[in-house]
RNA sequence: CGCGGGGUGGAGCAGCUUGGUAGCUCGUCGGGCUCAUAACCCGAAGGUCGUAGGUUCAAAUCCUUCCCCCGCAACCA
């Protein structure tokens, strides 16, 4: 019986055409997700769009469409680029599906029913052209962040959520639990700043739009995003109200990660558990608020007109190149970077010097030597035992990274085998082995070789999925399970190797940058 | 004094918890090799570890001052 693994993104906003800061969550998501697979978990992985709120409504109403209309073209759109990068997601979610709204209507009634939910007023800055209410932090000069005119203090009917019944509980749980907040620096940031001066009740319902899911009770009500887009983690398991929930939400709840923005690591670390003690139920594992990608020093957005798209990087770079700088280069916890150059630069050096030209050149000599037949082993010597050693100690070495979410560092270990493979082929060289004729020696190093690019590869699979197949497919092998690494002979001599094709044709980065001005 | 994170050779990072030759990748320079995608392997140069003090036999690592950058600051998805 496989033991589950349930992870999810956070789902994506439907405003716009999501850049590559937002696709970056879902391949990190995506990565952990394979590699669970590999070594045996029964996973089940989660993404999905948001698509409720005043923003969609007014931006549908600007492009003269139907909200759901507009929704379901970008929802599409998210869904495509989550596709051009090869994403394993086992369920793409949509909080305007009708379940899930009847779900959410009957948490928000339950809540109320309790005495979680009550009914009082919001007050704040008030936008009467835009018809919407901002925090002080919000406003850009003490004006209207989107018109600029003037605010005025103004009041309206809501629901609210009432937290401080569950605080304690919650303050209590983080530190009893100190790998539910991930990195951890964030931990101290809720307790410090949220938790511990006491928190105010969340504003639950709105008045000001209508695109959402109804209060049932109370129709002048849209439910606000909080409870809506957060429940989407359980609703579409088939959570139910009243206890009758689907096999699925039994068989996957609680959440093993959430992966999310930094941004919104508020609302899953507070109001998130906090609504699932309110409906008695288990809490997530872990929450990772992973780091931002900018582009250059800058933040992405539309205002600075520097957006890069996912899919367009991946049709320039192709998927893997992209997937590679996404999950090597984004550090654990602080902002990453991204310009063409670093791409380039870590395509160059990475994938086609390193790892590509081992494959090439591995596969070109057992070609030449052997007529392209993976030998036996013959005649061995002393270096071969370091060799086999330290390529066998990677795939603990994996392991103890992503099991601390540590993707990169996952990587460079895999990278390792591919680095001493290239050093190995140096110290035996095999061409001088071939011209003396030492046939019992040459077949040991072109096994070891072989044995060992499969072995990284096996562990490539989860990073790097299209890669993998093209070495395995060159390999001619379909020996790729995580049980095949764990000693040195998972290579049957015999097999006949494919002809190498180049896996990353090496970029000359000027004249390319020079080409993308264009 | 709102809370928190960070400032390490040209670039990007690790090391700091449990003080004791400053490590990795890229780039640069020199050498080697020729199986391979001008790729691979070896070596070298380059750092007073933001600043000023303190503790210590010894500090990037612990304590304090100041400077600079960044996140959060509550209903913004």
């Amino acid at each position: 019986m496989k033991e589950k693994y349930y992870i999810t993104t956070a789902i994506a906003y439907t405003s716009g055409k999501p850049h590559i800061g937002n696709t970056y969550e879902v391949v990190l998501t995506d990565a952990i997700a394979r590699y669970k697979r590999l070594t045996g978990y029964d996973v089940y992985f989660q993404t999905g769009t948001d698509e409720h709120g005043q923003k969609i409504e007014e931006k549908a109403r600007v492009a003269g469409k139907d909200p759901q209309e507009f929704v379901d073209e970008v929802a599409l759109e998210v869904q495509r680029v989550w596709d051009s990068l090869n994403t394993s997601y086992d369920k793409f979610v949509r909080t305007s599906n009708p379940m899930h709204k009847q779900t959410v209507a009957k948490i928000f009634k339950k809540l109320y029913d309790q005495g979680d939910i009550y009914k009082g007023e919001y007050e704040g800055l008030y936008c009467t052209p835009c018809e919407s209410f901002f925090t002080e932090s919000q406003l850009i000069d003490g004006k209207c962040p989107d018109c600029g005119r003037e605010v005025s203090k103004a009041k309206e009917e809501a629901y609210f959520f009432k937290l401080d019944k569950y605080t304690d509980r919650l303050i209590k749980h983080i530190e009893e639990h100190p790998e539910f907040i991930e990195p951890e620096s964030r931990k101290n940031e809720m307790l410090n700043n949220f938790l511990k001066p006491g928190l105010q009740d969340l504003c639950v319902s709105r008045t000001s739009f209508k695109w959402g899911v109804p209060v049932t009770f109370d129709d002048k009500h849209v439910i606000y995003v909080w409870i809506d887009a957060l429940s989407n983690y359980i609703t579409f398991l088939g959570y139910d109200v009243d206890g009758y929930h689907d096999d699925k939400f039994l068989k996957y709840w609680p959440a093993d990660v959430h992966i999310i923005g930094k941004d919104i690591l508020r609302f899953h670390t507070i109001y998130w558990p906090i609504m699932l003690m309110a409906l008695d139920l288990p809490l997530p594992k872990k929450v990772f608020g992973h780091p931002w990608l900018l582009f250059g020093n800058d933040k992405m957005s539309k205002s600075k007109g520097n957006i890069v798209y996912a899919d367009e990087l991946v049709k320039t770079y192709g998927v893997d190149a992209v997937r590679y700088y996404l999950l090597h280069e984004m550090p654990f916890a602080n902002d990453g970077t991204f310009t063409h150059e670093l791409i380039i630069e870590r395509y160059n050096s990475d994938l086609a010097n390193i790892l590509g030209n081992l494959v090439n050149r591995t596969i070109s000599m057992v070609n030449k030597y052997f007529d392209g037949f993976v030998p036996e082993i013959g005649l061995k010597e002393a270096i071969d035992d370091e060799f086999i050693s330290t390529v066998l100690s990677i795939p603990e070495k994996v392991e103890n990274s992503m099991n601390n979410l540590k993707v990169a560092e996952a990587i460079d270990h895999i990278f390792e085998i591919y680095r001493r493979s290239n050093k190995y082929i140096d110290e035996t060289m095999p061409w001088i082995l071939s011209k003396e004729g030492n046939i019992e020696r040459l077949k040991t190093v072109m096994y070891n070789l072989l044995e060992a690019i499969r072995i990284g590869t096996v562990l490539l699979s989860a990073f790097l999925p299209e890669t993998a197949d093209k070495i395995f497919a060159q390999l001619n092998t379909g020996n790729c399970s995580i049980d095949s690494i764990k000693d040195f002979k998972g290579f049957d001599p015999g097999i006949k190797l494919n002809n190498p094709e180049p896996l990353f044709v090496r970029i000359d980065k000027d004249k390319f940058l020079k080409e993308l001005e264009k």
